[in-house]
DNA sequence: AGTATAAGTGAACGAACGTTCACCTGTCAA
DNA sequence: TTGACAGGTGAACGTTCGTTCACTTATACT
């Protein structure tokens, strides 16, 4: 399935950040001819590694920069073997919904620590004003900022950590939602 | 900074996976002439929101879909106010080493509980065949497949859950490293 | 009012692109 | 040996691209 000449067109995509011209691609697989070329990417959208706009440009097929779904992690990999019946997945369209209204945050201390939030995960939060009773939100609350869980009863609006060493943060004067939890990342 | 130029070639790009041609964003921006979008490439060129290649081809900025990155989360945002002198990312950029070696699993069970990787998280693996002590591996272990912390003492080899309600697992026969734990992703 | 400066129109042009044609290999089967 | 076919070469062609030129319209400042 996944050939030479596809993963030089995915380097030269990520690299470039747009597909090679036929004069590019002789260079890139060594052909003398850019007929060669012409012959070899009818058979590459043939295979749909590649394909046409409507303009008759090429453009990357939709698993270029994206990455296979092999399954559950204590079921085991599925066989291992051939991976070909997956689904694959860009991060960016899998994580980031409003692309505006997103944004990124890396998290200090250990008041979700019972939601598996750690210190140094990266947060992905959209923007947005209000929020539903126990989501994770970050809030600004006279006049500080944090990540907490939203709880709203009988008209009250409080935050709750997720932690028994952290009491809950009863609003004095002001509580803003900022925006709202979106994924947790952790690199190791 | 960000003016409505820039979001209508984003979004053009992000569903047509490459920049538009100048004709084409005669009708994406409304004008008539060619020689106004012209022009008003040049000054996104001058603003650094695009820019061309060694052969004169319009490509997308680096940050054309990026994340901001603003800062950390119980510190608050910096001042919500002006979000400029920030950097960006690239999920897939930031996530993703060697992309071949790549592949997401969705996690089972709650052997790795406190470790703080749950049920229905997504993880990132990278294929590789050995590990360090202490990494986070998939492995498998007498014909099973499984996620724990990878152990190694004098010459013995076994995987520890991070669960106290589990057992470490002592190979019997082979104990054979899958990939390592890159990164873990949880969707709200 | 007068006049710079910026922004848009419309037509033209050379260059480069994707495509096509005719031809030249190799390789495998009949 | 012959024929068919896939794969590559080299040259040619029409299209469309990005760019330029000359001109017009709007905005702003004196």
């Amino acid at each position: 399935m996944k050939n030479e000449y596809q993963s030089k067109l995915e380097s030269f995509f990520s690299g470039n950040r747009r597909m090679p011209t036929y004069s590019e691609m002789m260079k890139l697989f060594d052909f003398k001819s850019k007929n060669a070329v012409f012959k070899l990417v009818k058979k590459l959208i043939d295979a749909n590694l590649v394909a046409k706009d409507h303009l008759g440009r090429l453009v990357p097929a939709k698993s270029f920069g994206e990455v296979p779904i092999l399954g559950f992690v204590t079921a085991g990999l599925p066989a291992s073997a051939e991976e070909e019946l997956l689904n694959t997945v860009s991060l960016d369209d899998m994580l980031i919904g409003k692309k505006d209204l997103t944004y990124m945050l890396e998290v200090e201390g250990d008041s979700m620590i019972e939601a598996h939030i750690e210190k140094g995960d990266m947060i992905l939060v959209e923007k947005c004003n209000k929020a539903r009773d126990g989501e994770i939100v970050i809030a600004e609350v006279d006049g500080e900022y944090t990540m907490k869980y939203f709880k709203e009863k009988n008209d009250k609006v409080w935050l709750e950590p997720a932690n028994k060493n952290y009491k809950p943060i009863y609003p004095r004067q002001s509580l803003n939602v900022i925006g709202k939890l979106k994924a947790v990342i952790r690199k190791y």
